[in-house]
Formats: C-alpha cells, structure tokens, sequence
DNA sequence: CGTTAAATTGAAGATCGTCAACCAAGGTGG
DNA sequence: CCACCTTGGTTGACGATCTTCAATTTAACG
C-alpha cells in the first residue's frame, strides 16, 4: 500500500503556500520570514473530523500542509453540497480572518496536517507587508475563480464532464504542489464525496466514472486517478486553465 | 412606466460603497477620501453592452454606480452561466486589480453608470490604508460567500426554490443601499437572464415563475419583483441571510 | 402600427435521481 | 485465521425533474 507520491513539503511546512505564491510573483526574503513566523502551531487531524464549523468565532486561519480539505454546507433534507476542494499550500481559511465567523463548515477529506495562523499576525502582515498581503488577497481572488468554474460545471455542463473537469483542474493544482506523476494523482474521495462536489448522486457519479473509464479518458480506483488522454479529457470538459491564474502576474 | 424606486445614489457616486462598507465597519473621513478620489471618471453603458471582456489586460477596476452587472461565462454550444449579479455600490471588477485578466465577461443588464479606478490608485490605497484595504478585500470575500450559496443552490436545490433563494439574497442586497419598498424591488431581467444565474432553462424559469406566483409567494413582472409572503419564501428556499455577513465585524 | 424580443404553453424526450439489491474490500474480534 | 460487519462500490428498473422543440400570445418600441 506505499503511496507513490511523496508529502507536498521536503519538511518545511509553508514550502507548497510559497511555491504557489512565487508562481505568481516574486517573494522576498522579509515576507517569506513573515509568513513563516506567522504561523503559532502545526497540528494532525483525522480523516473526517471537521476544521471549523460554521458560526463558530474564528481567531485563526488555517494553512492546509498536507492532505485534503472541503468547504461544504448541508441542507435540512441531509444533502450535502461541497462548494470547494483545497490541495496543499491553500490558504483555507483565509476568509476567517476577515469575516471572523463562517457560514460552511471545513472538513477533512484525508489525514490532514495544518498551521494555525493567528488572525493578529495576518493583520500585523496586512499593516507591514501590502506587497505580501496583495499576494495573499490574490489566493482568496483564485479561490472565488475557481468557484465560477465550479458554477459554471454544475449550472451547464453535463455530469460526465463536470467530473471531467475537477478532475482536470485537481492535476493542475496538484501538479503545482509536486502532487502529480504524469497524470496520476492520489485522490482518496469516495464517489459520494464527488456527487457532493459535483451536484450529483453516488449512483450516477458511478456510472459516469465507469462511462469515462469505458471511453479511455480517465480511470479512478483505489484513491488514484490516472487520466490516460489528458487532451480529449479537457476537451470533453471544455476545460481551460486560464482561471488559475499560474503565470506571474504583469507588473 | 415611472420607476417609483429612486436611483441607489443621492447623487453622491460613492455613496452605495460607503453604506455597504459602514455596515461592516467603521470608516475615518481620510478613508473616505481616498476612495473618493480613487475615482478617475464616471460612465454611462447602455444595456447588453460588456464593460470587460475576458483576457483583455486590465489597468482599471470598477465601481457600480446605478445599474446591474452581471459575471458569465460561455460555453463552446451557445450556453451561458451568469456567475454573479452586481448590485449598486458593488465593487465589480475589483478582481482585475489583482488578476490583471479576466477568464469571464462583465456586462450590463441594464443601463449603467460606473466609475473607473486605476489600479495605481488601488495599490496606493493598499500601501497607505491597510485597515480600507481590508475592508475592500473583505468586499470580495463576500462576493465569494455569495458564489458558494449559488453552487449550494444550483448543485443541490429544487429549481423553484433556486429561483426563490436568489430572489430572497436580491431582496436583502438592493435593501441595504436602499434600492426596495417593502418587499419589492425592480428586477429588469429577462426569464433568460434568470434561466442564465440559476442553471435552469428559461421554459423552466417560465413554469416555476408561475407556480411560485400561483402559491402566492412572489410575482415577477414587468421587471419589478413583489415578495408577497417572504417569510414562507424563505423557507422554501432554505435562505438564512448569514452568508451576506450584514453586520458589523467584531473587533 | 408593424416589427421584434420576450413570455407562455404543450408535448415528447433525456438526463439524472430514487429505490433497492448485491458485491467487494478491509478491519475487527472471537 | 476466518466469520462477521461496515463502508463503499456496482448494477437494474423505474420515475421525476428538467430540457428540447415548436407554436402561439403578449409586450415593448420605434
């Protein structure tokens, strides 16, 4: 059962949050050192356990170092929909620091590793770093992209192809993080999980997988996707990653 | 055919943002003039017309004045995704400050008046007033709390009720810069444009528009919406107004 | 008043959901 | 070490919501 892929950090906890930044800027010393020093404590949570719950008085945001994370609300009838995937070096809980109470609850999909971040020394970065803290704006900016996307998916595409395109997106976001090998990624979500994600069902999310499967696109199985024809794959998606913004930015 | 709303500002262009900011925090007089003077011109565009098209380099944000706005994407067969509605005092395209680009399109749903604001004036408003950068940031963390109710709404919801809980989130968003009277607001979108936010079909907007009329719950005609019994259409549409954070942060 | 866009309605069909059963895998305890 | 149990995956039959197609009516507007 060894996982073919290494953890996202050669042991430094913000080394995936720094690679995403520095894809899209530079980064000085100075402020890789504040981020570094803004973090209070590293802690492991369990597969399922939930990170905040929603409503709860937030006084820390949450950098997501290893493992997967969602953001998901519930509906009284039990549906339950997961409006965001976060791989690791995201920023999850960013909004916190703004908002101070969410409305949706973060949950662990895996074994997650995570750094609390103290609210005060963000606002001590927004005060001494607006270079900094502009970059960390932009993450919270790509998050909200991701998600047109994801209301893009859900409100036009058909079901196969929504899943197409999480897909496609989670190697690209994984690939930034050295989460990837070729086209093959570890994602240990149950195919509830995904009908979550995607505004399906279980069921049909399984049949979908298997129609994709049957078509040569991509196959998922044991917590592994392996996408075989990553160019038919995001043309069935429609999927174009101009919305995660990995150039630098124009000065 | 007078419109007996008047428009949101009393001639005062900022005075939507400033209601909208204050809401949330307080605000120094030397905040307000920075934003103020942010401003570079103000314009008027006719309905239908785009005020940003996707991929276009950016060197300006924009502030909605009077008017709707709309984010959408396109899909390759003709079908469209409106992933956000802007309402006056709306800082639309604050997201270009950042992002240099744009993976959608903005346009005006109705006939519109924005201001324009160079992104230097942004950044220099983010070197020298932290605390009214937090607060413009915290603007756009909004706008993603308002994506997420929208993926949680298409992705899991009843179409009717899809409808009914963005007509409740209009409602509460067009009250606080003081555009409704009572429960009615004007709303000058076509059953497409409607079909287009809610992931629906504009046969389907037609039928599950009458069936909330006929259940006495809303009547949306000639471009004005009249909630006749808000309270149960909340509750058909599972809207709880937390995911709009109206109130002031804690310190 | 004519022209065009938008709203409305009906009928038929497709995608996706529901219900229900069965299978596979993996961990636990006897 | 294997029965047992739980969770997740798989499949089939049926049904519902929503779409598509198409025609008609209403409203908007120069």
């Amino acid at each position: 059962m060894s996982d073919p892929i290494p953890p996202a950090d050669g042991g430094d906890p913000i080394a995936s949050l720094l690679a995403k930044l520095r894809l899209r800027d530079e980064l000085g010393m100075a402020e890789e050192n504040a981020l570094r020093t803004s973090i209070e404590r590293i802690e492991t949570v369990a597969a399922g356990r939930n990170l905040v719950t929603a409503g709860q008085p937030l006084h820390h945001s949450i950098l997501l170092i290893d493992g997967l994370v969602s953001r998901f609300n519930d509906l009284k009838d039990g549906q339950r929909q997961i409006t965001e995937l976060h791989v690791p070096g995201d920023f999850v809980d960013l909004h916190g620091f703004l908002l101070k109470h969410l409305d949706h609850h973060i949950g662990a999909l895996t074994p997650v590793r995570v750094a609390y971040v103290p609210h005060d020394r963000l606002k001590r970065i927004s005060e001494e770093h607006p270079h900094l803290s502009r970059l960390l704006w932009l993450g919270t900016l790509i998050d909200s992209s991701i998600q047109r996307q994801r209301i893009l998916s859900i409100g036009r595409r058909m079901a196969a192809s929504r899943i197409g395109h999480l897909l496609c997106e989670l190697l690209v976001r994984l690939e930034v993080v050295g989460l990837t090998e070729g086209n093959r990624f570890a994602l240990p979500l149950t195919q509830t999980d995904l009908a979550d994600a995607t505004g399906l069902t279980s069921v049909h999310v399984n049949r979908m997988l298997r129609q994709l499967r049957d078509d040569g696109l991509v196959t998922m199985r044991g917590g592994m996707v392996q996408i075989h024809d990553l160019a038919r794959l995001e043309r069935v998606a429609e999927f174009d990653r101009t919305y995660l913004f990995l150039e630098k930015l124009p000065r």
